[in-house]
DNA sequence: GTAATATACTTGATATATCAAAGACTAATC
DNA sequence: GATTAGTCTTTGATATATCAAGTATATTAC
């Protein structure tokens, strides 16, 4: 039992945090898959409508490889869909399309009252300090 | 833009910092991935020095399954191994094998200086907090 | 304006999880 | 003590990422 380095014990927490996270909620939001949800919103967040992939990838932490995999079922089943930049032809924006539009309402509704029972109304203070935190040591890695 | 619950924020914030985490360290832990080390780590601070499967799946917030799938290559290189249970038939022990006592304390180095140079000496008591914060969400998930 | 370099995205091979079901036991109930 | 129910682990099929390399296009430097 020696004495452990409190970062690492971060490292381990969350790495847990997560892992359990991602599994319950690929099966409880709606058919779509945590990574799924988060694209969307990231979406539905943008001004302008539609985001670059690589500038996704870089939002959700996930490579280039990874978005173009996530992508390609969501775009069979019309969750989103693909945009062409007038000016530059390497680029394919991504749009949320009208079914996403939908599961991504639903999945927010399931999602905020999963946080709802997860999280007591006494730590979100705590909470959105963390969130803070870990957006800032993200950008590190 | 709509108002964001803090607490999906939280999750997307989580989750990405994760993703990014292990993609790191998963290729810079001289050869073995995060979850290899964390299932190591584990096994060393075990005042018994060993543990059942299931209990590793708990501690580390995997199934069983993917225990099982982890441990496999890990036995084969060396770095646990496999003991009976004497009054349980159905139970076998993971146990730190030679190989992985080198590997582990080889991690540990390399992760202690990765996260001393990822986390300012300042956050280190906001981090604790933190840790145990998500350790109590972990619990309900 | 051409050559070299950089960027955006995709693809082939592979690793790491999941779930659901099966296998092999143990424990509880009658 | 036989049946039933529960626990621990593994397995087959599948999903989701990665990396390294490839394709296509832009940008920079000369």
């Amino acid at each position: 039992m020696n004495q452990i380095n409190s970062t690492i014990n971060f490292f381990l927490e969350v790495t847990k945090f997560q892992t359990k996270l991602s599994r319950r909620l690929d099966s409880g939001l709606n058919g779509i898959s945590l990574n799924e949800f988060i694209i969307m919103h990231h979406l539905s967040q943008n001004p302008e409508g539609r985001m670059r992939r690589i500038d996704l990838a870089d939002k959700i932490g996930l490579t280039a490889s990874g978005i173009t995999r996530l992508l390609l079922p969501m775009e069979k089943i019309g969750l989103v869909s693909r945009e062409a930049d007038v000016s530059d032809a390497r680029v394919s924006y991504v749009v949320l399309a009208r079914g996403g539009k939908t599961k991504l309402s639903e999945g927010l509704e399931r999602l905020e009252i999963f946080g709802e029972d997860l999280v007591p109304k006494a730590a979100l203070k705590k909470l959105e300090e963390t969130t803070k935190l870990i957006n800032e040591l993200s950008k590190n890695i």
